[in-house]
DNA sequence: CCTACCGATCGGTAGG
DNA sequence: CCTACCGATCGGTAGG
């Protein structure tokens, strides 16, 4: 066992010195494939390759860590909002937007994605407040889109715009259980394959 | 603090020793609210008004508990695919009573729903096969009734039935998350507006 | 980033 | 189901 060793991660054989931001991307990693209370902090150190009382260096403690995660994912998604809302466009077309932004985040930041959905329940309570509302707008987001595309006729008006938001993000959250990089699809057609079924459902009568 | 102690669980004050049943009971409600390695055999005991090296008179281990909860909800489930298929009926009548007894299954064993969604990945080695196998016949189950319903042309052919199994169990499965006992919908109100949007999108141009 | 620790807590056992 | 433990591991700190 030394800085040869096979098992050691790339990190560890390079020489150069850790980054906050390296800390924060390991810890990404780990909490996403083994869960927060399933990671410690000598796990996290060995992914590093450095020792686990190392990292006291870089943060505060191991919670920092974990609100650093998912603040990482909330920025991502939050972006997405953004830049659906910037567009313009019509109601379907800011859905639409909303649905393959949200695909891309997933598929380009998954260990962010994972942490954010599995593990907020573990924020410290301080924390948790702020997550819960971030996840409220963004959902509101969706709320509102549907509404509009009722107004403007292009959703049809007996759907509940709340209950219609949840059974969307439903598909989209779910797709950090089933995404697999290797898969054959990227994140454009995998979008398509959700916004087809979000529109026109199993029956698909006509379009 | 002591057996009249108000923050003692009902448990802790009644009388009568526990059943093994009544440790797998505790043991999935509190893997289901705080995980599974966010539980400790103490906060089990607890939970169950004994002492945490106590529970092992009723259990080998920590492990088997989350093979145990995890067990019990593979039978709700599978349960649910038995029922559907003896009841015959066409393709879509079948897709119909998954998803309602899906639902069925969240709303009544809501903790038991959670472990076996969230805390499987925690599972041994030796045991998280069969349960991988068991998710799989479980998904079988969809992609079979879609293609059986477009075979009968109740479905529209140009879905693809892995592909929306995936997105009907994404509903489905996302109902651990925000289902709360307390809201006003029933199992079967929400089944029957998920089954709406399954068949029909956002879009519904026609029926 | 390491050495050398700390007190607390973990899953679990022996013996009753 | 309790008493009385065990070795291992946990998050974290002081000092360099």
């Amino acid at each position: 066992m030394g800085p040869t060793d096979a098992s050691a991660s790339v990190a560890a054989v390079s020489g150069s010195p850790r980054t906050r931001e390296d800390v924060v991307t390991a810890a990404s990693k780990l909490f996403a494939s083994r869960g927060f209370h399933g990671t410690s902090m000598r796990d996290l150190g060995d992914e590093l390759g450095m020792l686990g009382s190392s990292l006291y260096s870089h943060v505060r403690g191991k919670n920092e860590l974990l609100v650093e995660v998912i603040a990482r994912g909330t920025r991502f998604f939050n972006g997405v909002v953004a830049e659906a809302e910037a567009a313009g466009g019509s109601a379907k077309d800011r859905l639409r937007r909303l649905v393959s932004g949200h695909v891309q985040v997933v598929v380009g930041h998954i260990d962010e994605s994972r942490t954010f959905l599995f593990e907020s329940r573990f924020l410290p309570a301080a924390d948790r407040g702020r997550i819960i509302e971030m996840r409220d707008d963004y959902e509101a987001a969706y709320r509102q889109a549907i509404r509009d595309g009722i107004d403007e006729g292009s959703f049809t008006a007996d759907i509940d715009p709340a209950t219609t938001a949840i059974f969307i993000l439903s598909i989209l959250n779910a797709l950090i259980r089933w995404y697999r990089p290797s898969g054959d699809r990227d994140a454009d057609a995998i979008g398509a394959e959700m916004w087809a079924f979000i529109e026109n459902g199993v029956v698909r009568s006509e379009r």
